[in-house]
Formats: structure tokens, sequence, C-alpha cells
DNA sequence: CTCCGCATAGGACCATGGTCCTATTTAAAG
DNA sequence: CTTTAAATAGGACCATGGTCCTATGCGGAG
């Protein structure tokens, strides 16, 4: 039994398989959230999206496992899924795992496999989360800054000399230099070196 | 009939699956590469490999397609692999893709399918080689580079000055300036910004 | 033993970056 | 109509970066 902060949830409409898999999973040492369909979980998660992992049936009435993960996919709240099916084909696996799931089961499955994978997704959870935090934190302070400001970031971070980019934007060195100052502050850091790698995590290339 | 100087090679121990797959593709403008078994073409790929992708089969004699895929992995040179079987399972699918074989087709397919998948993978390799021209090109220039400079250049790309550097390896700050001139002269950069990600394609974190 | 690459470093000098203070203009918000 | 945020910019000043030239010591290759 090991500390976890982290929740599996199952989705499934089969009762006793639901049973089944949260028994297996809470012996493990795991949280556990059950679902009876997709809708009732979407439902969940809009309010406390929370770390952790989605072990999911694929058959199922209303929205099936592939939909509920174009659905997550195309909201901003990220969570890795296992697929699990008793009837599932190579195509649909083939398209859910290359649309990011952890991994792919056809029932009957091993339950050490499953408990792998379930472990292989919470790392990737957290992963996400991490990297997702130092985005928006960058992000975040980006858009603290003034139209200006983030023009004169874009072009330091190219690497050009205040006095190139006096000249792009149409200002004296001075300005640039006073812009540039505000640009270090805004974005808390303390070198150029600093900067670009901030600038990469959003997505702001040369 | 369009252009192209990628190659799909084609690796399948029956005979008539490969002349069908080469009449399809080469009806599609691509040029093509039959061979018999993965040892076959591990032989050629050793002597001349060439921009394009790889269409394989899964059962064969001798190496299978997955073993193939993990010789290639093994090695550095990259090709996007497609694979093809008549007897697939999903466990096998799941893994393929995992290990980023860009698409996974049992028999019979279909050849809009094939030929999409055939397109991406090119576009893959494309994409891949010259990410990699670029890594190859700045790694060359990173071992000119004499130990000394190399320290330098890690602790510039850290956002450190120049004082702070030569602290840190107990020198003064003038022989820093040096080697930190040479840095910027040896990975053809003009900037600590192109600097940084420079230090960034060939894996030199902070 | 000599030559060369490497690391070391000082002097001189100028370009660049950064930070004070002050000040004006403009446009939007109240 | 006043307040406020944003962009503008000059003066003064100092820290930092970069580039000349020159010079020394060390260790390995020829």
């Amino acid at each position: 039994m090991k500390a976890s902060s982290q929740t599996v949830f199952i989705v499934d409409d089969d009762a006793p398989v639901r049973k089944g898999l949260a028994r297996l999973l809470k012996s493990a040492g795991y949280l556990i959230e059950c679902f009876a369909s997709a809708d009732e979980f979407l439902d969940y998660w809009k309010i406390a999206p929370a770390p952790g992992c989605l072990l999911l049936d694929i058959q199922m009435p209303g929205l099936d496992g592939i939909q509920l993960q174009q659905a997550l996919q195309a909201s901003e709240r990220f969570i890795p899924i296992i697929f699990i099916t008793g009837h599932g084909d190579i195509p649909s696996s083939v398209k859910a795992i290359k649309a990011g799931a952890v991994d792919f089961f056809p029932k009957p499955f091993n339950a050490d496999d499953l408990l792998r994978a379930v472990h292989e997704a919470l790392q990737r959870d957290e992963l996400e989360r991490a990297a997702r935090g130092e985005r928006d934190a960058v992000s975040k302070r980006f858009y603290t800054m003034t139209p200006r400001e983030r023009e004169v970031m874009a072009l330091v971070v190219r690497g050009m000399l205040n006095k190139q980019i006096a000249f792009e934007l149409g200002a004296s060195e001075k300005t640039i230099k006073i812009h540039r100052g505000r640009v270090m502050a805004k974005m808390k850091v303390k070198s150029v070196a600093d900067l670009v790698r901030a600038a990469e995590k959003i997505g702001l290339g040369p």
C-alpha cells in the first residue's frame, strides 16, 4: 500500500468489471473513482479534474471511449488514457495509441501488464503537469506585458542588439533599453539565456 | 506521377505481395526497392541508407518486422516504418506504434489508407532528417572546441556573467572573455540567444 | 629538442547593456 | 475633465562584453 495522491478513474458500463478493476487497483494502493459512462465522467472531470489517469472501456452506450479521448484532447485538461476493450480491433488500437493513449488492452488482460501501464500513465501525468505548470507560469508573465514589450522580447530572443531592435521598431535605442528592462523584470528572468528558454516554452520561435 | 527523391522500401517474404505493393506505389510516383527478408534489407541499408520509408511485413522467416524495427531503433539511422500483417494482433500493433511506427495495417488493407500512411511517413522522414542534420552540424562544431571552451559554453548558456564564470572555473575574467569569444566563433553563432538554441539541440541543459 | 595547441592573463580601448532621474505625448478609463 | 497606463526619449553614469596586441607556461607530437 503506497501513498498516492493520484487517482485512477475507471470508466466502464459494466458494473462487475468496474468492481474488479477497482479492487485490483485499490490493493495496489491507488485512489479510485468509478463511472458508468463517458458523460458521467466528463461531468465530474469538468468540475474536479485531478492528477491521475483514466482506465477506459471502448464499447459503451453514449459516447464511446475513442470519442471521449477526442473530447479530452480538444479540452485543455489532459489526462493519460489506458484503453480496455472486449471487442477491439487493430485499427482502433492504432488510432488510440497514435492519439496518445498510454496502452490498449484487449480482454482478458494480464493484471501485471495493467499495473505497469497504470504506473506509466501516472508518471506521464506528473511530467505533463510539471511541464504544463511551467508553461502556464511563463505564459501568465508574458501576458502581463504590454504589446510593445512583447515585440521587444521577440526581437531580443532572436539575438538582436538594442540598436537593431530600435531600428526595426522605429524607436530610439534608449526606449528599447527601457522596454527591455521591463521585459526582464516582468518575465522574472536574470539573463538573455533564461529569456530564450522561457520564450521557447510558450512557442516563441526566432 | 509526381517527382520524388524518396524511396519506399518494401520488405515482405511473399513475392506477389511485394509486386502488388510495388505496382501500387510506383503508380503513385514513388521510387521502390524490394527485399524478401529483413536481413536482406539491413545489408542494403547499412551500405546505402536513403531518404524514404519502410513498408514492413511482420511475419517473416529470420528477423521478423518487430525485431527489424528494434534493430533500426538501436542504430543511428532512422527510417519511418509502416507495418503490414496478415495475422497481427492488438498487442503487437500497440507495441509497434508505441515504438514509433507510423501505421499498422492488417491485410487486407485499403490502398488509399496505405498511400496516406506512406505520405505521412515520408514527411516524417524529411522532418527527422532536417532536425538530425541541424543536430549533427551543431554537434560537429561543438567537438571542434577544446574542453575548456566547452565548460565556458555550458556556463554562458546557463546565463552566467563572465565574472561568475571566472570564479566558477578559477580563472580570470580576461581568460573567460577569450574562451567565450572562441566559443561564439567555433559554434558559428552571433548572439547568446543563438548559442542557447544551439546548446539545446545537442541536449545541453542549464 | 623543438614546435604547436591549449590555457593563462594583462593593457588598452570601445561598444553594448543596464539603471538611475526626469519629462512629454497620447489614448483610454473613470 | 481628470487620472492612469503606455510609449516615447534625453542625460548621466557605470558594469559588462568584446577585440585588438602581447606574453608566459605546460605538455604532447614529431
